[in-house]
DNA sequence: TGGATTAATCGATACGTATCGACAATTGGC
DNA sequence: GCCAATTGTCGATACGTATCGATTAATCCA
């Protein structure tokens, strides 16, 4: 596969580099006589622009930079849709998406920015206090964060509405008329990495339960895995067997084990206990029994976040309207809440 | 963040631009003196070179291009160390990565080379007849394939050793005395995508079952997922209920809900039934029960393919030894093989 | 001590594209 | 049928770096 220049196509077309160069970015008006002529000899040389050439000479590079966590601790499963719709949305503008991980940290973000690697970034998993964000603020390529920090200071960010999706959980929960929410925590090391849309979610939870006088307890940090899960679950009916509880789950990767753990104990999920977890629907159904979930949706997140990264790139200004898009969640009833008990029998 | 160029390093360091360009590069000799006051400029106006530039000039875009699957019906959890790693090793080289979907197929590798997108390209997940692995081989670029294609036609392979883990999972199964093997089959439409690496595990286990006087039976295409799963459970009871039964599931995506179904018909893994699974350790120890597991090594494959394309880069030509490279498996005992029977309760 | 090698630097050019200004040819309005 | 505006094309230049050849200064060896 030989490669070609535009002054190779020039010549096979019988004209100017620059009206290759013209038909190919459409900026000037060209006759459809040269147009032919020209699309004929790039086909006929399978001629492409090269990338290096033209993002000198236009300052663009048609790249969309991408920093997301990977390691240990990080929900790797739910990780994958996230790339998966931003490349293929960023494909369809013929943009192609550089991938870079959080572990470089701010030092990435300044490679990315400094060296002209890419028109804009989109950062994953942004915490509370992220050292990326205020730096982010100050890079001259447009920015993306996907999270919440404590001061997004002018940054577009988009993100799951935790707040919604606790509301719809705890709604759900008092409708259906639960004597008690059991809230289970994240493991600590989570915490400590300052992100916020723990206690989002959570702070939401007990409010919105305090507010329907249902009464919510946390059950702090359980470690992820099945032991960790037996345990919490024996704390659980230990302290609240006899009451018709619900537990809301807003981790997904104890969302498996805590279900197996209640099954172990001879409570059936939908039958003597209930659960909503907050994962994506996809996980929702795949587990066993197929658990009441509120959506986390990382496709719309994506999608949005995509969105904003093109308004961003087209227009230079953020959008008018907010510069926090949360996207909300839906309930989807699987088999794990119990049904509402008849009021003629008690 | 304003963006300097090497001129204005070289302006505030009091050199030429070229000699900005030695000290980075260091292909010629620079006086000690000399690469000092580069550096306090470049420190100080906080200077990256500019990597379309870079890359026009030297032909080299220190990128390294990615394809890989997504979309359904792929094991989406086990990419993720793939992708970790290579964007790891490919950093410590002061390489970026590129990513670009198998959906592109070979048109995306056209646009790879052709726009000289990158120095190098991984592509993840090939088939046996894949129409990407043809054109690969006319690439401009070092192409290095995860997976083995039928006609790898002078191309570098690095794959896991589907068949040394099959031996491993067998002989397991042989030395702890099993009366047979179930072999679990992949669902139907991974067929159909010609990944011969189903085959490749599955004929060898059947030929080394048959050398050890084994019997082994096929049990063909589940889908993913519980009720299949619980299906299939109940066939095989059905069949050899009565047999001290050995299960290899080379499917990580049916190993839990295999697990499951067994635990529902009261046979307890590693206790009434053999398990053995080719699925990551990570997998393995998260299963309920904890599976033993011959193990897929991601990260080590992802090792050695970025250990040959640096190779590639650096020589030219391929390394001398083979053009297949398979990574062994390790086989870990968990819980989920039954004890040997006491030999003298006959 | 002189000619030859080596070290250190500079200036000029190439890489392949986008884009600006100039120019010719065409069109439009009246 | 003339001036203005528009259309279509070309030539030249800029983008920021790497690299080649040339130059000067320093070093070496006999």
């Amino acid at each position: 596969m030989a490669r070609f220049t535009s002054k190779d196509v020039a010549r096979v077309a019988g004209v100017a580099q620059s009206t290759v160069s013209y038909v190919l970015t459409g900026k000037r008006s060209i006759s459809e006589e040269t147009r032919r002529r020209v699309q004929d000899a790039i086909d006929q040389l399978t001629y492409q622009p090269n990338a290096g050439a033209r993002a000198l000479a236009s300052q663009r590079t048609s790249v969309i930079g991408l920093m997301m966590p990977f390691g240990p601790g990080v929900d790797t499963a739910g990780q994958l849709p996230f790339i998966e719709t931003i490349a293929l949305l960023a494909r369809a503008q013929d943009y192609d998406v550089l991938l870079v991980t959080t572990e470089e940290g701010a030092g990435g973000l300044h490679r990315l920015a400094g060296r002209s690697l890419c028109d804009a970034i989109i950062i994953m998993d942004v915490h509370e206090e992220d050292e990326r964000v205020p730096l982010a603020t100050s890079l001259p390529v447009p920015v993306l964060l996907i999270g919440v920090p404590a001061d997004s200071a002018g940054l577009q960010c988009v993100d799951v509405s935790f707040e919604q999706a606790a509301e719809l959980a705890v709604t759900e929960m008092a409708t259906t008329k639960h004597d008690r929410i059991m809230l289970i925590g994240h493991p600590e090391d989570l915490h400590h990495r300052h992100l916020n849309f723990i206690p989002r979610f959570n702070n939401r939870v007990l409010e919105v339960a305090r507010h329907l006088n249902l009464p919510c307890e946390y059950i702090a940090s359980v470690e992820n895995g099945r032991d960790a899960a037996r345990k919490l679950v024996a704390r659980i009916l230990a302290d609240h067997g006899d009451e018709r509880l619900g537990l809301i789950i807003p981790n997904t990767q104890v969302v498996q084990p805590i279900l197996h753990a209640l099954t172990a104990n001879n409570l059936v999920p939908g039958q003597d206990v209930s659960v909503i977890a907050h994962c994506t629907d996809e996980v929702a159904e795949e587990t066993e029994p197929p658990v009441t979930n509120v959506s986390l949706e990382p496709r719309e997140v994506s999608r949005r976040a995509i969105e904003t990264v093109f308004h961003l790139l087209d227009n230079g200004r953020p959008k008018p309207d907010s510069p926090i898009d949360l996207v909300p969640s839906r309930l989807t009833r699987r088999d794990t809440i119990m049904p509402i008990p008849d009021v003629g029998s008690v």
